[in-house]
DNA sequence: ATTAGGG
DNA sequence: CCCTAAT
């Protein structure tokens, strides 16, 4: 996989390089205009005539197609094809050459169509075309403008994105796909730009603002013109699942960045969409997550209570897994991606409330985290650790008048984050990597939990009045939770939000994903509505994570609380949803994730030890009621696994544990209560008489422990 | 559903 | 932690 990334990677690299930069008339024409106007108008210029230049050579290039120096526009177009081709094998050239051209618009409509083309075919691609021809244009634009760039130059490009936006809304047409498109491509010109000159954060997210807020209103606002229908007739989804969350990917494929053993979050919310339901029990997940297992990710831990019919075949089923998404230092795209999630992720947080009263600013945290978090990691692999499962986040509630609860998130915390970055990785990749790790589970593999006085609420289907989340006092010790979300199953439908099931009322169980597809923008801000609802209403308290449902989408929508925004999200989305591979084995390997990694505290192993001593080893079902009883992550298996694993450290040198230190003492109880208990197999009915002489034992005394047994 | 043990 | 097998 990883050879295989690379080549991608460095294919990608490679075309971008070699493609030309712009052909010199047009440089030339467009020098003038930019020399006399300036600005705005003259990026809009530069732009019309760069279509009409590349419709033209285009036109010339097609009669001669020989030409052996071609145009840039033909390698354009070549190139795009031959990857739609080389991942799809499928025939896309066709119909994306023969796109004819609108006009002006040609040039963009063209890379568009492309775009759009493959989109539907693989459900994932990049537009590297459009971004070339932007970003080209945008350079030359530089070049041209003597010198005197400066904090210009920003603008213009901008404006420039923003033009390239309408030109291309108008070319698609209403085709949501396209809108990503368009979206993406803007992004990532200005993405580059901004990369190129150091990231300035404040500088990223008031471009990055502007720019999404632009195109999405030009795209949505212009008319459906042309190639929509391409959309739709293409062989688009190999997925069984028209809907599945893949389509949109932009350099995924290209970079080929999906390996099997990748459990990060998909990255755009979207992507989750899709859903399988079933039934759940603890066993029954763990029978489905064997399935499907990441390395690294966990899913979150699970809920035993019973299940609610509704809520049972809500969150049972297999709930979009979250990849791990290899990184790519040195693919530009790469960066790009990740600076498109970073500047999603500044949107968000940016985004302070809507109506719902639910405002979460939270999630600029995580970008933080990650960044914390890179600094402190040196090796090839890395654990971000983020507070083991789940964060919990400040938020404070306030009790409106009305019988609504209002809840006030300041922050959440990213849940624990693992990420494999080579050795080589620069602290820049690393740092994309982590963002782009963040943003992806924010972007969707959350699932949202809710504690009340540090426990969870477990019941989703009690309203906040029942679980006295409406009361002042308790609103204090309101928390909640962000876990990754387990389960994640491309197969289901989606749900849209229009859907019935979208919560709200008491049993909130799950609020699917809702934009997913390609049709989706215009679903999106119904999701955001739902979402608005959802916390308007007693759906907010969910609990139990597995049975609960994945709230991630809410959760996620709510991060966004400008609606445009979300709209234009999906662009973001198309970026996310490349890093997962269409591959079967990808995709079964999504549907079950590896639960996430708890360890044990010194107190729980404590708890255990003194369970063990007096039960002895072989009843782990009483040692967990009796000393887990509380804790719905810890089965009896894993306190069985504990002690097996407590039994094997005790054993070992200090020097070769590993993890959060287990004093001495309990170590040696461990010794003393394993060995005792191992001679007394038989006798672990009468465990009466065992405990009492376990606990007298010296807690450092092996032999004692044995001996006593012995003498019992 | 538990337990035991391998991976 | 997961998975399987045996209870």
């Amino acid at each position: 996989m990883k050879l295989k990334k690379r080549l991608d990677c460095g294919l990608r690299g490679f075309h971008v390089a070699i493609i030309p930069k712009a052909p010199r008339s047009i440089r030339r024409r467009i020098q003038p205009k930019k020399t006399d106007e300036d600005g705005q108008v003259c990026a809009f210029e530069l732009l019309a005539s760069l279509a009409r230049q590349i419709l033209q050579e285009e036109t010339e290039s097609s009669s001669a197609s020989s030409n052996a120096s071609g145009n840039d526009h033909a390698v354009i177009g070549k190139d795009a094809v031959e990857d739609g081709r080389q991942y799809e094998d499928k025939p896309v050239k066709t119909e994306c050459l023969d796109h004819g051209s609108c006009e002006v618009s040609a040039v963009v409509s063209e890379s568009a169509s492309l775009n759009c083309n493959q989109k539907c075919l693989l459900n994932e691609f990049p537009l590297v075309e459009e971004d070339d021809i932007l970003e080209r244009t945008l350079k030359t634009v530089g070049s041209n403008s003597s010198g005197k760039i400066g904090g210009d130059l920003k603008l213009e490009i901008c404006k420039s994105n923003m033009l390239k936006g309408n030109f291309l809304s108008k070319a698609e047409g209403g085709s949501p796909n396209y809108r990503e498109s368009c979206f993406n491509s803007v992004e990532n010109a200005f993405e580059q730009l901004v990369e190129t000159k150091a990231m300035e954060t404040g500088g990223l997210n008031t471009a990055t603002t502007r720019i999404s807020k632009e195109p999405t209103e030009l795209c949505m606002t212009f008319p459906a013109l042309t190639d929509s229908d391409k959309d739709v007739k293409l062989p688009s989804c190999r997925d069984p699942v028209p809907n599945a969350s893949f389509s949109r990917h932009r350099n995924d494929i290209k970079l080929g960045i999906r390996d099997d053993d990748d459990n990060l979050p998909r990255f755009n919310k979207f992507s989750n969409k899709l859903k399988v339901y079933r039934p759940v029990t603890r066993i029954g997940d763990r029978r489905i997550r064997k399935l499907l297992t990441s390395k690294y990710w966990k899913s979150a831990p699970k809920l035993k209570d019973f299940e609610h019919p509704r809520t049972g075949k809500q969150d049972g089923g297999m709930r979009p897994s979250h990849r791990k998404r290899k990184t790519c230092y040195n693919n530009e795209k790469c960066h790009r991606d990740v600076l498109y999630k970073w500047r999603r992720f500044y949107d968000r947080s940016s985004v302070e409330t809507f109506d719902g009263g639910f405002s979460c600013e939270s999630v600029t945290n995580s970008p933080e985290k990650g960044r914390n978090g890179n600094k402190s990691i040196s090796g090839s692999m890395l654990q971000t650790n983020g507070m083991t499962s789940s964060a919990k986040g400040h938020q404070s509630s306030l009790r409106s008048k009305d019988s609504n609860v209002k809840f006030s998130i300041k922050s959440f915390k990213v849940p624990e984050i693992f990420i494999e970055v080579s050795e080589t990785a620069t602290v820049g990749s690393l740092k994309r990597t982590v963002m782009d790790a963040v943003t992806a589970i924010l972007g969707g593999g959350i699932r949202v939990g809710v504690l009340m006085q540090g426990k969870k609420v477990r019941d989703d289907n009690r309203t906040l009045s029942q679980t006295g989340l409406a009361s002042e006092d308790n609103l204090d010790t309101l928390g909640f939770t962000l876990d990754p979300s387990s389960v994640e199953s491309p197969n289901l439908p989606l749900v849209c939000p229009e859907d019935p099931p979208l919560l709200l009322s008491d049993a909130p169980q799950l609020v699917a994903r809702s934009c997913e597809t390609p049709a989706l923008d215009s679903e999106c801000p119904n999701a955001l509505t739902n979402l608005a609802l959802l916390t308007k209403t007693e759906t907010l308290v969910e609990s139990n994570r597995e049975q609960a449902i994945s709230h991630t989408d809410i959760l996620t929508d709510t991060t966004l609380p400008d609606s445009r925004a979300l709209v234009a999200v999906p662009a973001l989305n198309v970026e996310a949803l490349a890093v997962v591979p269409l591959n079967q084995k990808s995709r079964r390997s999504d549907i079950a994730q590896r639960r996430t990694r708890r360890p044990f505290s010194v107190s729980e192993v404590e708890a255990l030890v003194q369970a063990v001593e007096e039960l002895g080893t072989g009843r782990w079902r009483d040692v967990k009621l009796r000393s887990f009883e509380d804790a719905d992550h810890r089965t009896y298996v894993d306190l069985k696994d504990k002690w097996k694993t407590l039994v094997h450290t005790a054993r070992i040198a200090p020097q070769q544990r590993r993890g959060e230190p287990v004093p001495q003492e309990l170590l040696d109880r461990v010794l003393a209560a394993h060995s005792y208990w191992s001679q007394h197999q038989a006798k672990q009915q009468g465990k009466h008489q065992a405990a009492g002489v376990l606990k007298i034992q010296s807690p450092t005394d092996h032999s004692n422990g044995a001996t006593t047994g012995n003498q019992l």
